[in-house]
DNA sequence: CCGTCGTATCAGTGAGCGGTGATGTATGTT
DNA sequence: AACATACATCACCGCTCACTGATACGACGG
């Protein structure tokens, strides 16, 4: 999901500022199609909120959800930590 | 990296204790060529250290490349967080 | 030394995904 | 009403990538 360079991209931007889809067309260069589908995936992972203002459409990250998904990464690492040396024969 | 399923599935597995090759086939039902696959790409990110015993080849998580992830996403969930409500104008 | 086991590597294949252009839909402006 | 703007959606194309089967290679046991 993050791993797609525009979405990175995307992400990054919206962690400094709430935008809408204009400022990302302009500030990623990327068409305006290609900016709205991976908008579109971020809305449907859960990872971005969309507000409507007249015709324009800001987006916001969910620092909660982020959030998540690093303590999740965390905790794998934290478990990876306490494994025991114990290895299972083949 | 970790969206694909049978590397989340190993990553998961690699968390609770070090194994072989062997191992990971058996408890992901994935042919050997596949799991062979995708620990050479895990190898190559720097997530996993492999280490050969005889025959056999051992393969852990390394809990600071992920601690590094976790702390990346961490630190954009709180910039996010901190994101002054000023809009940029369209 | 030969066969088996554990693993890595490679070419081929099919599905999924990112990118594009065209079109649709509101909203705002004149 | 007519037009422009901001955005979403869709069908199509091209490429990447996960998966497979075959093959190669080293390590061990007979």
């Amino acid at each position: 999901m993050l791993a797609d360079p525009l979405r990175a991209r995307i992400v990054e931007l919206l962690a400094v500022e709430a935008l809408c889809t204009c400022h990302l067309v302009e500030e990623t260069g990327a068409r305006q199609s290609n900016v709205s589908n991976h908008l579109r995936l971020l809305r449907e992972a859960g990872l971005v909120d969309s507000e409507s203002h007249g015709r324009f459409t800001y987006y916001r990250l969910r620092p909660d959800v982020l959030d998540g998904l690093a303590r999740g990464i965390a905790a794998v690492a934290e478990q990876a930590r306490t494994t025991t040396e114990i290895r299972r024969p083949c």
